[in-house]
DNA sequence: CTCCATGGCTAACTGGCATTAGCCGTGATG
DNA sequence: CATCACGGCTAATGCCAGTTAGCCATGGAG
């Protein structure tokens, strides 16, 4: 009755691994369904459509930045703070949950309307979210840059290629990747 | 007979189009056919696959960047120079061949052996020279960054970002876009 | 004028995939 | 002990895609 029960987790998080190595075409229900012990229909007692799994990832990872973005970025108003903050939050994320930032990212063009478009649209958001806090940095004086939106989509560009190499059992702990990358992030800016 | 005629590249320039649109996937040999005004099993007097399609647009692409990079970096040995040509090269090539380049990143799981292999090796050869160049950099006291294949990895995806959002058509030049991007390259790794 | 390579076309083949239908063992519930 | 929801299975459906087969108009070469 695709109810949300422990089975159904555990489909979700077989069918993100798969999508992730070999994208949603390229995933069969049947693979899905090898994955967790059953075959490709009984997959339908838990789960309404291959396509459904997809909206479910893409729709919760999505929350799920755009949540950890304004919690960063809520408890000071100082533009180099906040900068770093929304990094740390963006690095982690995509360091802690690559394979939803992955297929979030690649698969959005497999999304059926109107899924899609909610996802482009929570995208947007938290692209322009980066970009205020950019504009924020130079009004402020404490940032240097020619183009916040060329800065914005730098640092966004920066966190995300970290979902397609980032390996939890790496020799790069993900507090390191972080220091690393707010660092670069302060760079970029021109943080004096 | 699938000879280099002018009308195979008019396929194969289509078939990049759909491909960056659709995924390869998601394309179908009527997509491809239709692009260019006949039928899908027309294809076939111009071109072997649809498979030998992707082949050669990837290892056409990563030819072409591993040569660029080579010019780029060989006629300075100061690191600084070189690092910023690098970068330069790697910035306007994925703005100017951005259709190849996003292809070229994304689809690699849809290459057949031995051709995936193969790019990836291209690939890695590519990566290992920026590595190099930070290296070089830091071992000369020029740059100062904490971890050089990390750094290496923030300017590739850097660059890789730009074939995702760059539009020749867009406020930006090409011109501006490589400033900016060196400057940020520059800045990264800590230039003095 | 004839011939044939070129490059189109439609029809057919093959195989794969998402999804549905319908069956059945199991185990908790009353 | 009877029942029935649950969650598995196999078989069948319908569709779609890549590719092959085989036909035909055209236009240049001899």
């Amino acid at each position: 009755m695709t109810t949300a029960t422990a089975r159904t987790a555990e489909i979700r998080a077989a069918a993100l691994e798969l999508f992730t190595k070999l994208g949603y075409e390229g995933t069969t229900m049947g693979d899905i369904g090898g994955a967790v012990g059953i075959r490709g229909p009984s997959l339908y007692k838990h789960v309404a459509s291959k396509q459904d799994l997809l909206v479910q990832i893409m729709t919760d990872t999505m929350d799920a930045l755009l949540d950890a973005h304004r919690t960063a970025v809520a408890t000071t108003r100082d533009p180099v703070e906040r900068l770093r903050r929304a990094v740390d939050a963006h690095v982690r994320y995509h360091a802690r949950h690559r394979l939803e930032a992955f297929v979030g990212n690649r698969e959005i063009r497999s999304l059926v309307e109107p899924h899609r478009s909610a996802v482009l649209a929570q995208r947007t958001e938290y692209e322009n979210g980066f970009r205020d806090l950019v504009t924020e940095g130079v009004a402020a004086g404490r940032f240097s840059v020619a183009s916040a939106r060329l800065t914005s989509y730098a640092l966004l560009d920066l966190g995300m290629g970290i979902s397609a190499w980032y390996r939890e059992d790496g020799e790069l702990s993900e507090n390191e990747l972080a220091w690393q990358y707010t660092e670069f992030a302060l760079r970029l800016v021109g943080v004096a």
